[in-house]
DNA sequence: ATATTATATCAATATAATTTGATATAATAT
DNA sequence: ATATTATATCAAATTATATTGATATAATAT
């Protein structure tokens, strides 16, 4: 049994898992940054922060802004937040069927 | 660079996202089940249940409990909400952020 | 027009995760 | 003691993901 709900969520979780992905959420946590940044930040070779930006803005986990020659990624909030509800739920459904057994 | 807190919730996120671990997790949340209710509700082989369950473990995201032949698996809720608490973080962050601006 | 800089993409390789099939362990029942 | 049932583990095969190196695109500067 495979529901949509969960596939959908599944996805979204794998795009944040990741050590570099999840490093690049925290960073973003403290507002806009281009991609020159990131690769700067971490000392990671430029390609391959491309290739998870990409990652994390195909799932709606951040989003691009091109302004010239830059591209500036931030935070979906809603999409980190649809995350964290989901997993809520669960902890939340669970607590509930505790108390009433 | 690469935090502790950041390599820890990756960890616990790898664990979570797969389709099968995510619907473990939403199935467990109606109760503690044995791993034959786990496959035969998904209709998936034991072993490869086994392996998901293990996964899920050694993450800390569920706990086992045996009971002559049965082993009994539920949810380890506060380590779920570590990760919840984890992404609320950053969405909050974000948002201070975006206030100071 | 040419050069430079920022970013993205592509192909090849390396690494890791998932799945399958076979077997092991451990508890119970006969 | 043997058989049965529940679960776990192991090795092999498959599939997915990450990384590297090379190149492309697109904006700006000279």
């Amino acid at each position: 049994m495979n529901t949509f709900k969960s596939q959908q969520f599944s996805k979204l979780l794998k795009a944040l898992s990741g050590d570099i992905r999840l490093n690049i959420i925290s960073y973003l946590a403290s507002g806009e940054k281009c991609v020159c940044n990131i690769y700067e930040y971490f000392k990671l070779p430029q390609n391959l922060v491309s290739h998870h930006l990409r990652i994390l803005r195909e799932s709606g986990l951040i989003k691009d802004r091109k302004d010239g020659k830059w591209v500036y990624y931030s935070l979906n909030e809603q999409n980190i937040e649809k995350v964290t509800h989901f997993l809520q739920e669960i902890v939340q459904k669970k607590k509930e069927e505790r108390d009433t057994c």
